[in-house]
DNA sequence: AACGATAATATGTACGTACATAATAACTCT
DNA sequence: AGAGTTATTATGTACGTACATATTATCGTT
């Protein structure tokens, strides 16, 4: 079986591309880009393309397994590589902790807790997380400012059984949100996104006017089958949420 | 030929599971679930999970790998593996063609070319996209619609140098984002989505009141330094865009 | 002490081999 | 022909070895 004849000792030449993974999938998405692999097609098996460009089949292997996850290809046993023929774009979104992304933006991150207490949850907390109606909860709101000026509301139900020691958390030095990102690991979460009109105490807090059109973000998040945390985040007018693809 | 012979799981628990990378994968969130291991902290060297786990390095390696991708830890040459002390959440949205979103919900998807003209950008155009004031350009307005019920109206340019073969289209059949996806790749593009109040003519459109709240997606591709297309996709009141994390 | 060169080291990648798995294709039996 | 079985095949994964690379740690030198 004929070697590919692997060129030379790789040392210190500053060869233009060795053959390594990222070559690969620079190819095959180059070769998808200038539609010679249009969408649908079959492209090579992966003992094929290996030969073609000089590399093993784990090298092609890992450069199109990165394209599948990437949403260009579609792989199945047996049947081979296609292009995917409705590209699903894959938008990656990182949602971090409001602080650091506020302080990211080189503004000055400021909290307030504006309301805590320790309830039984209502009714719709109970569905969404799960949780029976005389659930031990939390019932938090607070407010994070970027430059002074209102950035996000926050409204949040969390359940004592499911992080214990919140309780001891004093939640007016640290967000609900930071400290549970650093305390309540989730195994599992949701979250959407909606456009909403400002209610006349969303608007008070956040320093607008009632009916304001507010970038609403829910998120809940699970441990196992144990309902954790339910938030709702009210971004204030201007607010833009983005990403590359 | 031969059955291999399976080596069951010789010592070590009675757990079904092979070492394989996915129960590594598992073991060490596992882990970190459980705060065996804490953001910050140094977790052990992948030679040394290896040994632990019972498996090649090759193994432990990919299932940190991943898990460095999904954003829970921090890996770094020499310096070592260790747990995300920010916990970067990142929720993959799958930003399908219009149409298969619909129909995926077992509704029924219509499309209606409201508007299109061969004409030169205006000014805010060409600085989204890079390109020159008399450029070619297509100017498309569309209504997508679910159940017969308007869903989001499209208001999209598109570069003619960048897509020659549009001109060709049949964009009263094919919505242009579609048409897009199938003929016209790009190597980046970046969206956003922000929420804004209704102005008088989208509320006609989209069979609303003026001023509700529409959540609005900004898209914008490229491929290489060549803007292709620019749009502006306004959501029928009560959309919610989702996604698992 | 400051600085620069050098060694040490954990992760990153490449390769070949071997086998597992899923899905299809081919075949057999009725 | 139809149903069930077996063979075939492309991808998926595991492993060991070898080497690359990015940092950090160490050691001299000034």
């Amino acid at each position: 079986m004929s070697t590919n004849i692997q060129i030379t000792p790789p040392t210190t030449t500053a060869a233009a591309s060795q053959t390594n993974w990222q070559s690969v999938h620079d190819e095959v998405l180059h070769r998808i880009h200038t539609r010679q692999w249009k969408p649908g097609d079959l492209i090579p098996k992966e003992v094929e393309l290996a030969e073609q460009l000089g590399c093993a089949r784990a090298t092609v292997n890992r450069a199109l397994r990165e394209l599948a996850n990437e949403g260009f290809l579609d792989r199945r046993r047996k049947a081979g590589t296609r292009v995917a023929s409705h590209p699903v774009r894959r938008a990656k979104l990182d949602i971090p902790v409001i602080r650091l992304e506020i302080e990211g933006r080189g503004q000055k991150y400021a909290y307030g807790l504006l309301y805590s207490e320790r309830r039984t949850p209502p009714p719709e907390i109970c569905t969404n997380l799960a949780v029976t109606p005389d659930s031990d909860m939390f019932h938090i709101t607070s407010l994070h400012l970027a430059d002074g000026k209102p950035y996000m509301f926050e409204e949040r139900w969390v359940s004592v059984a499911a992080t214990p020691t919140i309780a001891e958390a004093d939640l007016s030095k640290i967000s609900a949100n930071e400290w549970l990102v650093l305390h309540a690991p989730y195994t599992k979460g949701d979250i959407s996104f909606s456009a909403v009109l400002a209610s006349e105490t969303e608007a008070k807090i956040l320093c607008t006017h009632k009916d304001a059109p507010l970038f609403l973000m829910e998120r809940t998040t699970w441990n196992g089958d144990h309902g954790i945390t339910s938030a709702r985040l009210l971004f204030a007018p201007g607010y833009r949420m983005h990403s590359a693809i």
